[in-house]
DNA sequence: CCTTGACCTTCCCATCATGGGAAGCCCCAT
DNA sequence: ATGGGGCTTCCCATGATGGGAAGGTCAAGG
């Protein structure tokens, strides 16, 4: 039951590269190789994978689920620790919403002043020009 | 009426660093030198910095904001025309919004099962491991 | 006049996660 | 044995920003 890289690739979700660089940076142990060099993957190696992708489609960094992995891999964690993981990173999320949810209030007010005809006279260009 | 680029910096909030790398690529014009090299702004040029800083801030990228200065620029420009980039901006703010929220969801609702004590059980490391 | 300290210049490097591509080796099927 | 596809490593690029080194410049004060 082991799989070259673009096997891997193709079952976790990862591409190639990723799963090479997640290596090269430590974030996973360093694979199997074949004799000619082919790295190899196992059943766990896979489930690792899928885990990382997961973490990643959540919006985790890499030193993140580094943690999360260590976490994961620790039988004897608190779940609190992973708790308090993912609600720092909640804070995280909730902060970069509000700050994009204020670009986006500001340019639709500026947008619904702009007529957006065929007049040089725009409120939005006003506003970035300081003249607000 | 003529200030060197640290001065600059601190009338426009954009970094002496940014504003060498706005003039390297192309973003804005090449300053005026001193006869010793060093760059010299005038009041129009700290204008366009702080058109640029604004425009950052209401997170435009580096390329939409080379299309907004030549339409600051153009007294002929159609007010359509900036509208019509600020609302694609907008709705890509919308779409990341989007995105983090449907994260933050999935997180709350995972952390919310989590009873976040010293016992290893949790659903939020389930879930990344797939036994969701 | 010379020193000192603050400022400027260019150049290189790092971030973070990701992709592109080249050169060369390996494996399997025809 | 040949061809095609997959693997290896290595280098480069992204976008916007900061850090820092090595060296030139300027103004103020001794």
């Amino acid at each position: 039951m082991s799989v070259t890289i673009g096997e891997a690739a193709r079952a976790s979700g990862v591409s190639a590269k990723m799963i090479r660089y997640y290596e090269e940076t430590g974030l996973l142990g360093p694979a199997e190789r074949t004799a000619s060099g082919y790295r190899v993957y196992g059943a766990a190696d896979l489930h690792a994978l899928r885990f990382v992708r997961r973490a990643r489609d959540l919006g985790f960094s890499m030193a993140e689920i580094a943690d999360l992995l260590a976490l994961w891999r620790d039988r004897e964690r608190a779940s609190a620790s992973v708790k308090g993981l993912a609600l720092a990173h909640v804070g995280d999320l909730r902060r970069r919403i509000r700050e994009l949810e204020a670009m986006a209030r500001t340019l639709e007010n500026l947008a619904e002043r702009c007529c957006g005809d065929g007049r040089p006279d725009c409120p939005i260009l006003d506003d970035l020009a300081g003249k607000g």
